[in-house]
DNA sequence: TTTCCATTATGATTGCAGTCATAAGTGTCA
DNA sequence: TGACACTTATGACTGCAATCATAATGGAAA
């Protein structure tokens, strides 16, 4: 959403991580603005015993992790890469004076959180009031309207962590969802 | 957060809502930004059978509802005067004119949001991951951490709506951690 | 003062998603 | 090409919070 240009100009570094590695980890205090010039990022927050809940999804030309750098907060949950991934990183003193300069780019921002707040308002009331059926079509919906492709490109587990489901749950759910018609299941790829 | 003079300067009106009465209603358009004068409101999302939950609550001083006046949406969920509320209304056009012409408003409300994405990150993870005790004790620790004062200023049933669990859950779950000394009761109001 | 309704409270029961165990399929890379 | 890990899959069982029923308490309003 920054410009390239812009972003070298404030002297961010460009950095690569191989699909599985983590970029950074929740509790750690914020210090970079991050965007993606190539690749896919998830953040999620881990409970003790290994469970994960998937806050997001973040793609090739968006950025994330922005909230602990406004606020002074610690990062509530961790980014790793699920694809290799390369982003530029720039300092938060840099990023700040940055958006200082560009307030247009600081409203770029903004409707970003926007976005974001929006997501998780309707997951929010999802998780709590409606079934795993209801939870997955209204995922299945928000990914439609905005990455366009029918071809759901998550896991199941993905899934899961994004719905507050266990993966046995998801498995079930959309079998049964392809048997309502609801949805396609082409060799183990949900189509909706 | 926005200076009365400026919302003044830039048309904005007074309006007040009697306690239990409705600001705007989910699937609406956004057409105001809003900004509480005095009073508190509460943001809720309803299903089909009356369940409710509470995205958050909003006391003398903040703004709510902004999300959709950033991005093309309706509302995702309902604003309800849960007292006596004398708000701003500032129509949309209006709003974006102010925020352009003073950048600082921007950054403020950027930080806003920030906090409610950071709010809604721990909720969510909370929600996934957590038993009654652990939403609850989280809950509570953040409005202690914000809102200061030790007296938790909230209803049984609200509690239930802002952890997704049910009003009877959410009083069997604070009489037992009054038990384990976690929190104290005093005639009906919960103390932490 | 009485009515009314939201709130708090408690017991009994249920059901749904979670958990556990196990296995087959698939892709990666050494 | 074989080993390994992840993903998908399925069956059996369990447990916890939801649900249902009912009642006491308290505050607001008429």
């Amino acid at each position: 959403m920054i410009p390239e240009r812009l972003l070298i100009q404030y002297n961010a570094q460009k950095s690569t991580y191989e699909k599985g590695n983590i970029i950074f980890e929740q509790s750690q205090r914020a210090d970079f603005y991050y965007q993606i010039v190539q690749g896919k990022v998830a953040m999620t927050t881990l409970n003790e015993d290994g469970k994960e809940f998937m806050q997001g999804i973040f793609e090739t030309g968006e950025s994330f992790g922005e909230p602990p750098l406004f606020i002074d907060k610690s990062y509530p949950s961790s980014a790793k890469a699920i694809e290799d991934t390369v982003v530029y990183k720039l300092f938060r003193d840099n990023f700040h004076e940055l958006i200082q300069n560009h307030p247009q780019y600081l409203f770029e921002i903004t409707k970003k959180l926007s976005e974001l707040l929006y997501f998780k308002s309707k997951m929010g009331s999802e998780i709590s009031l409606y079934n795993p059926e209801h939870r997955i079509l209204t995922l299945f919906k928000h990914i439609k309207s905005h990455d366009a492709p029918e071809k759901i490109d998550l896991t199941r587990q993905q899934i899961a962590n994004l719905t507050a489901l266990r993966v046995e749950t998801v498995i079930r759910t959309i079998k049964s969802l392809e048997e309502d018609g609801k949805l396609k299941i082409k060799n183990r790829k949900v189509y909706f």
